[in-house]
DNA sequence: GCCGTTTTCGGCCCGACTGTTTTCAGTCG
């Protein structure tokens, strides 16, 4: 298997770690940490990259050391210098990191102190009080060790799937809200920014002085525990795991620290080194210059005293938008009412729990010109595809309903399964009929890069392709993307015309927001989809529209921001 | 280890909370 990006950022993670834990340079460790960073925020595949022989030193982060060691992992799979660092210190230390409260420096005590080499050292060593006993330790702590240990032994997932978060952050921020003296009450973090995962909910308020709500945070009915109780700053653990951080600034600050809060982190550092060249301190409490708070109460505020034009939330991840900021080229991202109509969705003739009529119905709700019925076709069993008759039957149904009805049109579509050797489920002449085809992979998931690059790129092929739907087949916090290349399918994508799909289902996402941002710079078209099974799926655009906007994607990078007029000349199916 | 409208050397973002300390190091975000 190749080495893929995920891969070389582990790799320099650990590499961080060990050096960290080794007393080595700060700064040292932290060229580390940001080239993981980078490398696992790059769209386009590192290994690609070294094939094509192409300047790895021109990544932000990357010199030309640290490109020879990538070049090195993609090569051997290996890293010399991270198994020399394993020689000196025991590789499972790296594990130890996760155990909050840990940090480097406690680790090389504990392991110089006592021997403990991995997690199993570590529990043991709690279970039998010897933490303790170590200098700069104590009972808390190892109390909090245990604690930990055994929360990491059942934790499977660490990250929440957003739809998720929203579920949980609802009635957490309806109960603060009627806190006292509240002013102002906002999430930031990795949920304002709509990442597909959170890792913790940031809330962050303004009240007065004696308002009661950090003492009402901690009282939360769903808390399990509290983790720090501050009188700015708290952190509680909710039951699910979920830990929230409660952060309360004054009036003043609250454009600042929603700016501090929301992140991401290198979003931050690389705003605050444009103040540090202005002669400018940044942090959650304002802008100053020599004491003073020259800015603050507003987000617009800061971003106008580094020159800057406001920035997105969903755009706030060092990829390019503060120099778009800067000369004024930032995106006008697409929003929820560009988008005209629905191109994937079924029915209860396959896996659907809703009947046309009423899907129909739902989509004019919305306000849609047109939603597409594109049911199952028979290879795909389990959800009762469709044959060749079954689907003529249902385009004639589609067709007496238009016939029959003002307002929404419901264009007759199909999810035709991509055979293993790359053919389409269901013959051209019962294909040619319809408005358009989404087709996508169901089975053999498990095929070589090649083979199953080679699958989509023959099924593109065909002139009855149009959307290529669900590119990777990730499930979003679970099932790991197929193996394909999703370069060469975006090139062949844009030399036949055919769209790559956003399925706004929250579960899958897919493609990532990276890939979107890839399919756009390469000049292919887009469809945000919802793959609605019923008529309240319908409003899972909002989540297509929130993935698509950390694409960086306009309306006119989506297809269905379009008449169906316009659609249908883009489809090229006439 | 990276990087350059102060620089090829000498910097590298900033503050809150905890626990173990008697003034602060370590961790975290």
């Amino acid at each position: 298997m190749p080495v893929q990006n995920a891969d070389v950022a582990d790799i320099f993670e650990r590499v961080a770690n060990l050096l960290e834990i080794q007393d080595a340079n700060e700064f040292r460790v932290r060229a580390y940490r940001n080239a993981a960073r980078t490398v696992s925020s790059l769209a386009r595949d590192i290994a690609d990259m070294v094939e094509n022989d192409e300047d790895l030193s021109e990544l932000s982060g990357i010199g030309e050391d640290l490109a020879g060691k990538i070049e090195e992992i993609v090569e051997t799979g290996i890293l010399e210098q991270l198994l020399e660092l394993e020689k000196e210190l025991p590789r499972e230390l790296n594990d130890l990191m996760r155990v909050d409260t840990l940090g480097p420096k406690k680790i090389h005590a504990l392991y110089t102190e006592l021997g403990i080499e991995n997690m199993a050292d570590l529990k043991a060593a709690a279970e039998e009080g010897k933490i303790r006993e170590v200098k700069g330790f104590g009972e808390k702590t190892e109390q909090k060790i245990l604690d930990r240990t055994a929360r990491l032994e059942d934790a499977e997932d660490q990250r929440t799937p957003l739809i998720e978060a929203e579920q949980r952050a609802a009635p957490l921020m309806e109960y603060l809200a009627q806190s006292s003296g509240v002013k102002q009450l906002e999430l930031a973090g990795s949920y304002r920014r709509r990442k597909e995962t959170v890792g913790d909910l940031d809330i962050l308020a303004a009240c007065k002085q004696d308002s009661d709500i950090m003492e009402r945070f901690v009282d939360f009915e769903d808390v399990e525990e509290v983790i720090s109780h501050g009188k700015t700053k708290s952190s509680v653990v909710l039951r699910g795991d979920l830990q929230v951080d409660l952060r309360v600034v004054p009036r003043v600050a609250f454009g600042a620290a929603l700016h501090y809060f929301t992140g991401s982190k290198a979003h931050n550092i690389a705003v605050r080194k444009i103040g540090v060249q202005k002669g400018l301190k940044i942090n959650e409490y304002g802008v100053f210059k020599d004491e003073e708070r020259i800015a603050g109460e507003t987000e617009e505020e800061v971003f106008e005293q580094v020159d800057l034009l406001y920035i997105e939330p969903e755009l706030r991840e060092d990829r390019g938008e503060i120099e778009a900021a800067r000369e004024d080229r930032l995106p006008k991202l697409i929003t929820l009412d560009d988008i005209r109509g629905d191109l994937q969705s079924h029915t209860d003739e396959t896996d659907g729990r809703a009947a046309l009529e009423e899907m129909a119905d739902a989509a004019e709700a919305l306000g849609y010109d047109y939603l597409a019925v594109t049911d199952h076709s028979k290879n795909v069993t389990m959800a009762k595809g469709m044959d060749a008759g079954r689907l003529g039957k249902q385009i004639d149904a589609i067709d007496r309903f238009n016939d029959g009805r003002d307002g929404i049109r419901i264009l007759k579509g199909c999810e035709v399964d991509i055979l293993e050797d790359g053919s389409l489920d269901l013959p051209d002449d019962i294909l040619k009929r319809l408005d358009l085809t989404v087709c996508s992979i169901h089975y053999n998931r498990n095929l070589s890069r090649k083979k199953q690059t080679e699958r989509v790129l023959r099924a593109m092929d065909n002139p009855n392709f149009n959307i290529f739907g669900h590119p990777t087949g990730r499930l979003v916090a679970g099932r790991p993307p197929y193996e394909i290349d999703l370069e060469r399918i975006l090139e062949a994508a844009k030399e036949r015309g055919c769209v790559m799909e956003l399925n706004a289902h929250p579960k899958r996402l897919d493609l990532s927001d990276l890939q979107c941002k890839m399919a756009m710079e390469m000049g292919v078209m887009l469809v945000i989809s919802t793959d609605a099974h019923q008529p309240d799926e319908l409003n899972f655009m909002r989540c297509g529209v929130e993935q698509a906007r950390r694409g960086w994607l306009e309306p006119e990078n989506v297809l269905n921001t379009r008449s169906w007029d316009e659609v249908r000349k883009l489809l090229k199916r006439d």
